[in-house]
Parts: structure tokens; sequence; C-alpha cells
DNA sequence: CAAGTATGTGTACATCTGTACACAAAAACT
DNA sequence: AGTTTTTGTGTACAGATGTACACATACTTG
């Protein structure tokens, strides 16, 4: 190994360039300065992200940061949206996959235990994304659309009104989990979801 | 009046000393910065809360903060905590006035909206403290508290896995309502938390 | 090839931030 | 009374931050 550690950041523009040092019009680097900028939100939270610790972290001088984007509220917005778009497509994909018939609860269950463990990272993202659009109008659409994103998704497998309830169930137990310590037990969640979805019927 | 408009904060104080213009001793200081903290919160965002700016919202000078907390992640983890604990202390008051018998899904629904209506702010706070939690280990017991309190309030009115599920219902309502413009319909809410108590059961 | 433009980089600077600390004043204590 | 301790305040300073900008290099167009 001759490089230093800003190995992995560089496969990319290697890739496209061969290893040339000084290589100038790298194209995505604007996206890759992005994806930076959501792994710091990912790791220290959103209000670590600062030109010189993007920068840092996807392996470019401060300079490229304020060329790429104009101001850092840009550079967070584009960064969140790209995150919430991403979450989205996930969310998408995984619908793609399921059949009508087959055993949601269970089903559901995956998904939560899925964005609590491997895909840990793209939920405190999201999180970060949910509250930061508190306060800054710019945001927030980004967060409502992933929120009616869920419901769709939900809704087209059941009805109106529980699809709606199944998405504020999930958010919630999402919104617990990724708090607590040790991972939520999984037998826990997916008897949730099967109490809201078959209902109280026996009682 | 002869003050100039720092009237409402030195009510405490005036109460105790007799509206002693330079007093010291002035007991209740260190809550009152804490609670300054608190609406710095609301309103700005946790980020927003600087020595500075929290000593403005006080109205005392910059060096009363830093002498009663010595950094500032002290004063962020007093605030945030308080802010939950009153969180806590109003649930299990609103709690207290419920016969059992009553009409659950309407008397969540009066709680939700309260909690998206006129205590607004104490919801920002209190989604600002989750976020703030997972990257910081000494607030994350505060957050999980509040999740503990809110299931075992549940639970004592209907069993374990119905009380989970709806404590899971109503953190998932607060989250995708606290982000939409404009509030959400009272009957959405209604006819959601009625399907998650009643179930499925016609299907 | 020459000129012009887009892209990339290093540095400088004003501003804001946390915190330390010297001082002041009241209270507690002897 | 005097002395010590607690409480309060103003200021100073080192560090971090956003952003501007002069310069350098590669690509594009003629």
């Amino acid at each position: 190994m001759t490089t230093t550690d800003s190995e992995s950041l560089r496969t990319a523009a290697d890739e496209r360039r061969g290893r040339n040092g000084g290589s100038r019009k790298d194209p995505g680097r604007r996206e890759r300065i992005a994806r930076a900028a959501i792994s710091v939100v990912a790791e220290r939270g959103i209000e670590k992200v600062t030109h010189r610790a993007v920068a840092a972290a996807a392996g470019v001088p401060l300079g490229s940061t304020t060329y790429h984007f104009a101001t850092l509220d840009d550079l967070l917005a584009m960064a969140l949206r790209q995150a919430a778009q991403d979450n989205v497509a996930e969310l998408r994909e995984w619908a793609e996959g399921m059949d009508s018939g087959v055993d949601l609860p269970a089903l559901l269950t995956d998904l939560v235990l899925r964005y609590l463990g491997p895909e840990r990272k793209r939920t405190v993202v999201e999180h970060e994304l949910y509250v930061a659009a508190l306060h800054r109008p710019a945001l927030r659409s980004a967060s409502t659309e992933w929120d009616a994103a869920l419901r769709d998704l939900f809704t087209a497998y059941t009805d109106e009104v529980s699809g709606k309830m199944l998405a504020a169930v999930f958010c919630g137990l999402l919104w617990q989990g990724v708090v607590r310590e040790p991972l939520p037990d999984r037998d826990e969640i997916e008897m949730i979801f099967r109490r809201a979805v078959d209902g109280n019927c026996s009682d």
C-alpha cells in the first residue's frame, strides 16, 4: 500500500482517469461530495456537516466543496434530498418482490429489522433529515415525500386506512428502535405487526 | 415599568428579593437558563443552541451561562432531560383523567392533536432530543425513558402487545404530523386509531 | 495553435464559538 | 468587625467555520 488511507475514496476517479494524481474533469464529483455529506450525517450527525468535514470524507480539498456548492445549505439540501430518494427507491424495490397473499406482518418485520440493522446508517440519516426539516422549509418536501411513499406502499397491499395505520406503526417502531441499544427482538416486532393487521377480534 | 423588556424574565427573582436591580443569589437561575435553552431548541433547532443564544433568550449575560454550566454539553443534557421529564409528566397527568371503558381512539386522537397543535413546541423539542441522542450517548436514556413511559401508559389500558402497538402508532403519527404543513384532519387520525384498536375483523 | 471557458485548488479573512479568567459583589461564617 | 465562600459579570483569546478569491490546469472552440 503506497497510498495513505484515502484509497477507498479515490476508486471512482481512478477508474475513469487512471490514477492520475492531479486529474481534472472528474465527473460525478458533485455527487461524490454529496454522498460524503450523507456519510458525515450518518456517522457524526447533521451539525457536524461542515465544508471541511465533508471535504475530508470525500477526499477532496476544501475548495472543491465550495466550488461545487455555493453555500453549505445547498450541499445539505442536495445530500438529504438524495438520501431520501435512495430510501424511497429501496422501499419500492422491496415492494416489487411482494406478492399479494404473502405474510404481511412477517415481511414488515423483516423490513424494520433491515432498517435497524444493515441499513441503520440510512435510517439515521432519514431521521436527521426529518428534524432538520423542522427548521428548514427547503427540506420539508423531502420528508413529506418519504411519508407519502411509505403510505402509498402500504395502502397498495391493504386499504386506505389500514395502510396509513401500518405506515404509522412502521414509522413508530423505527423511531423507537433506532435509539434502543440492543436491537429489539424479532418476535416482539412481529407480534406487534400481527396485532395491527389482524386486530383484537378474539377479545 | 422601569425595566426594559426583561421584565417577564425577572419575575421569579423579584418575588424572592423585591425587584432589586443588581440582585445576587438568584435561585432558579440555573433552571431558567435550561428552560431558555429548551425554547431555543424549539424555535431555532438544536444546532443553534450556543452559550450566547441561550444567554440572550434567558436575559442573562454570557458569563452566567458558563458559570452555571461548565460545558455546553452539560447545559444541553440538562435542558433536554428536563424537557423529556416535563413531557412524561404531562402524559401521566393526561392518563389520570382517563376512566377504563372510555373511547380510547377518540382520546388518543385528542392527544395527538394536542401535541401537534398547542403543544407543538414540546413535540419539536422531543424530536430534536431523539436525534440528538443518536450521536450523544449521554442523552440516550432520556429518549428511551420517554418511549417506556409511553408504552407503560398504553399497556395499562389494553394489554402488552396492543399497548406497544398503539405506542408505535402514536409515535408514528406524531412524527408524520409534525412536518406536515396543514395539520392532519381529525377524522383521519381517529379513523386510524379506531382501525388499530378494533382491527380488521370484518375483512 | 491560440483564446476562452469550465473545472479544480490553496489561502486568506471576517465572524462566531467555547471557554478561561480576572474582577466585583453579596452572603455566610467566625 | 473581618474573612472566606458563593454567586455573578465583562472581557479576552484560541480555534473552527463559511465564504471569497486569486491562481493553476485541463478541456473546448475557433
